[in-house]
DNA sequence: TTGTAAGCGTTATCAG
DNA sequence: CTGATAACGCTTACAA
């Protein structure tokens, strides 16, 4: 029925309402041994719950934070998640997720509704069309940090990777081992991070003096990924090598090669940019680039922590090195 | 800085809370149209965001209910926890995913905090040991429904699937196919579920007239699941199936598995209960028994949505159907 | 050491 | 059609 009150208590206990709250507040210091067993009674009796509601709007925080992720299927953002609750968990502080699914509406909903439920900060995947709503927050000082994307022409907090080094890295790996004909599939590059790897791609072929097929390169909406690899392989000259993206494309790419089948390291081998749990189960194990999405979503939740506690931070752009795992 | 209250936007229209209040509400009927106009300026001049804390205070409701999952970790939660989502945001309600971690410590806590955060209803996955709190929920008639386990000697809401049956009909699948030698893996049997699907094993297995080889059985944390598989795989007469009792169990297996260089499908078949989102990658495909995540989602939020809006229901088992997937 | 009273930003009631 | 005014349940000076 949950209609018990502080007040309620604080009869009960026959002492008055600030007691109970300061009892409730752990603030024992000047508090009578006998206060605090009435009330400790008292409270067990009615079986009484605090309301953080009503606490949130005299404090004015409500010890929540939001988090939205661009697309909660990438591995990557449930990791980074779980990273952040972890550690705001440990202070005390709750963490909702909330998916914008690619849609930069919803994430402009979220963004709002998370603001109007006076969450403390945000930690955003962002979709990068919702510029107008970044810089209102950024210019409100309104405590926020950006993750795995830029937005562009803003200065903020915010957690990226070295998408194009680490995707040149690959890519002159591949080269190394003696491939030439490599093709590149992504999603539309609407996203920095895209836009970058597409970029560490063609600067690898560059300075490896391989000319750039435009045929070799897949830029495509998931669901029209297999059309796409359909094709590319067949070309007259297919690739023997290929980058996915990302986890989503792997998948599509694993489904292709599968249909048609093709088997992965005979007919092509393949690097994806993403941490794939089942990696080094696939047969032969998959060459996969890993960001430290942990290490990543701890330092953004520390960085939101403070600057929800009024620490003074400057809006840089912190850069994790991805590694090459080669399985 | 999100100081800009109602009071403001009265003010600076030149009318009174109530009437913007009105106006945020949609209640038009009576409103002037100037008036309506002033207020709108009003609002956007100032940049006025209504505060939610303020009016769930009011109103006793939050329009937010509780998701807590017993392990995120679990392709099933996910995919549970998103059709809840999804039906909830069409009614205007956010839904919060929590994870338990199969601690009940953990869900004790996270109940607790979201009825302090005063959430308007809770979907629980229970770890079955806060028997208490569960009670207090039901008799206090609060919203719960209890999702995937059964809650023992309590008349509670909750959506199960038949675990048991789907169980015997995958041992009989393995029989039928000329299996003899079925082993079975899950974890410690503190949940209704994986004690179910044990019964159905020993059930099948009984109805065709096989003796059950204890040595067959695995019962174990994660963590000590390999050291198991390894002792029985070392037996004199190892088994040439295996039933993976949910998706943790499979992958460790399919870890063991390579890591011993075994193959799947010559050294052992293989069947998971659980939705594995690559089954049919894996060479060759994985028999797994499905469960309608979907539909059982969709389900539960329905019926938390009628008890949240006072609409009798009686505390029964709904129970789905589970399908083998022979892929 | 404990009590009083004034908010926090809304909504609801009812009068004007 | 609009405006006072009183809640909602808690915290927090300040008073006692």
């Amino acid at each position: 029925m949950e209609k018990v009150t502080m007040a309620d208590v604080a009869k009960e206990a026959g002492v008055s309402k600030s007691t109970v709250s300061q009892f409730l507040n752990n603030r024992f210091e000047y508090m009578g041994e006998k206060t605090k067993l009435k009330i400790e009674e008292a409270i067990k009796n009615l079986g009484y719950q605090p309301n953080y509601i009503a606490r949130s709007l005299k404090q004015k925080r409500t010890s929540m934070v939001g988090i939205i992720v661009a697309n909660i299927m990438h591995r990557f953002s449930t990791e980074v998640s779980r990273a952040i609750e972890d550690y705001f968990h440990e202070h005390g502080i709750h963490a909702i997720v909330c998916n914008a699914d690619d849609d930069p509406q919803k994430e402009k909903n979220y963004i709002e509704m998370l603001r109007a439920k006076q969450v403390d900060g945000l930690i955003i995947f962002p979709t990068g069309q919702n510029h107008d709503l970044y810089k209102n927050m950024i210019v409100e000082d309104y405590p926020v940090v950006f993750m795995d994307r830029k937005v562009e022409n803003l200065k903020a907090l915010s957690i990226v990777t070295d998408n194009m080094q680490s995707t040149y890295n690959a890519i002159v790996y591949f080269l190394k081992r003696g491939h030439r004909k490599i093709a590149f599939a992504v999603q539309p590059l609407t996203i920095s991070t895209r836009k970058d790897r597409l970029e560490g791609y063609k600067k690898a072929m560059k300075d490896e003096g391989i000319t750039i097929n435009s045929d070799y390169i897949i830029e495509a909406n998931i669901s029209d990924l297999k059309a796409n690899l359909e094709k590319l392989f067949s070309l007259s000259e297919p690739p023997t090598a290929l980058f996915s993206g990302n986890d989503r494309v792997f998948l599509e790419v694993l489904e292709f090669l599968k249909e048609t089948n093709r088997a992965l390291g005979k007919d092509i081998d393949l690097i994806v940019f993403d941490n794939i749990p089942f990696a080094h189960l696939v047969e032969p194990p998959i060459t996969v680039i890993t960001q430290p999405a942990f290490e990543m979503g701890k330092k953004a939740a520390e960085l939101l922590f403070a600057k929800i506690n009024k620490t003074e931070i400057k809006p840089e752009e912190i850069v994790f090195q991805s590694k090459i795992m080669i399985q």
